[in-house]
RNA sequence: GGGGGAAUGUCCCGAGCGGCAAAGGGGGCGGACUGUAAAUCCGCUGCGUAAGCUUCGCAGGUUCGAGUCCUGCUUCCCCCA
């Protein structure tokens, strides 16, 4: 495993980041001879990354740890363009004032992981709408245009998927792939960057784009992919019960994102602990042997790393106080997501199926029936079955709370005003 | 420009004689079993307390009744030019 010469590459080697690499022995050369810069390029496609974005971000994060210079790229003006990789139809054109509040609201998710600054191995945040949104039309084909041949373009899985498939692609789409390749150039005249990395899906852009700038810088670059990642069983890796899990606390609290780890399958305790969390791997190794029912230390301590990484050390403290509490030893913990419900309301009692939707649990009051006639739904640890039922001050327990429950994970305590 | 085909349950795929709230999957959620795991089994998966209401690309029409037939439109695919 440890047959690099880099810091940088055997870390990502034993801890399972590479899926492929343009040149890894020369790429292990430049980086055990000094800094190397690399980047990896986000589009502002939602307001928040999410946990499949997580694997590329520790890329930044380990790269930087281990001596470098990272580069954070928004993608501000491919976003406008729309990534058509491995997407059966066109996205819809966001406007530019989305992709601005988008931009925003993932920036800060950077600061939890790099230091950035202006110091060698400072990370660096940029936005390619800076260069790519300058270019006159003809002077991008004539520029980079003629560096592209249709014939090799055609080739791409990305591209050629999505023909076979017969669905269309735009022309505006197509282009995507120059617009990436451009920047990786781009990043290498102005800052000397070698490296892009980004996930297997990304492979064909990237190595376009170390194509492009040895061809016109003359200079050495290089491209790297992480595997696909899925969970043991298969499921695509960074759902949940709400939807994507993801990395902003706005939209999704720290205690939801503790759980989402704390529930990981046995078999991918190891890998997840190698891939989102710092843990020395002398530890990983230990903590991923334990057998049966042992083996939910060890994915408390993955939630715990993990949470701590992008929330924050006492973010993550409370959640598994929080869960602790809820889980383990019955008790509630103010900590639980908290709805404040009017006390007019409850006083004149509300039916259970209204509460639920009212507090987001359910969606409508159909639903909350139907759950509560399978047993999904508790008041205060008591299963009810009718929804219709009603809910008043009467079930307030003795924090002065309403304990309500969807299955055994979804807990909202309902606060009355 | 000509010809042929496609669009189905606000997650996806996908059946659908003129009587359909619409087969079947997948996914998701809930229950049982467990260890807040996996596997397995069971249930739910348009809205409404209900009467009922609203769904099959869009707009009209035929019919007691239309996802299903007719006309026009939109979008997409394929073939010919």
């Amino acid at each position: 495993m440890t047959s690099f010469k880099s810091d940088f590459l055997n870390v990502l080697s034993e801890r399972g980041f590479i899926h492929q690499c343009t040149d890894a022995e020369a790429l292990d050369t430049l980086a055990s001879a000094g800094p190397i810069t690399g980047y990896i390029g986000y589009d502002a496609t939602a307001s928040s990354l999410h946990a499949g974005h997580l694997v590329q971000i520790m890329l930044l994060y380990w790269l930087q740890k281990t001596g470098n210079k990272p580069i954070v790229l928004m993608g501000g003006g491919t976003t406008k363009v729309g990534d058509p990789t491995f997407k059966d139809t066109q996205r819809p054109l966001l406007t530019d004032e989305q992709i601005q509040s988008n931009m925003n609201g993932i920036k800060s998710v950077f600061n939890s992981f790099l230091t950035f600054g202006d110091g060698a191995t400072d990370a660096l945040m940029v936005n390619n709408d800076d260069w790519l949104s300058g270019f006159g039309y003809i002077e991008f084909l004539r520029t980079f245009g003629t560096h592209f041949t249709i014939n090799r373009m055609l080739t791409f899985d990305s591209v050629k998927l999505r023909l076979e498939r017969e669905q269309p692609m735009t022309f505006l789409e197509f282009n995507y792939m120059l617009m990436q390749a451009v920047d990786f150039r781009e990043l290498n005249s102005t800052y000397n960057c070698v490296l892009q990395m980004g996930g297997s899906d990304q492979w064909g852009n990237i190595v376009n784009g170390v194509e492009l700038t040895r061809r016109l810088n003359q200079k050495a670059a290089f491209g790297l992919t992480t595997p696909l990642l899925t969970t043991a069983s298969g499921a695509k890796m960074g759902k949940t019960v709400g939807g994507a899990v993801w990395l902003n606390a706005d939209a999704l609290s720290p205690y939801d994102y503790w759980q989402y780890w704390r529930n990981t399958e046995d078999a991918d305790v190891g890998k997840f602990m190698r891939l989102f969390t710092d843990l020395p791997m002398d530890e990983i190794r230990r903590l991923e042997a334990l057998q049966g029912a042992e083996i939910n230390e060890a994915k408390k301590i993955l939630a715990d790393a993990a949470t701590r990484l992008v929330h924050g050390e006492a973010a993550a403290a409370t959640a598994r106080d929080t869960a602790q509490k809820a889980f383990e030893q019955g008790v509630l913990s103010a900590d639980l997501p908290t709805v404040e419900v009017a006390r007019a309301e409850l006083e004149a009692g509300i039916m259970l199926a209204a509460l639920t939707t009212k507090i987001g649990l359910t969606q409508s009051n159909g639903e909350a029936r139907r759950l509560a006639q399978g047993g999904g739904l508790r008041v205060n640890d008591t299963a009810i079955t009718d929804g219709n039922q009603a809910v008043t001050l009467a079930d307030l327990n003795a924090d002065g709370v309403i304990k309500v429950a969807q299955g055994k994970k979804k807990i909202v305590l309902v606060k009355p005003v």
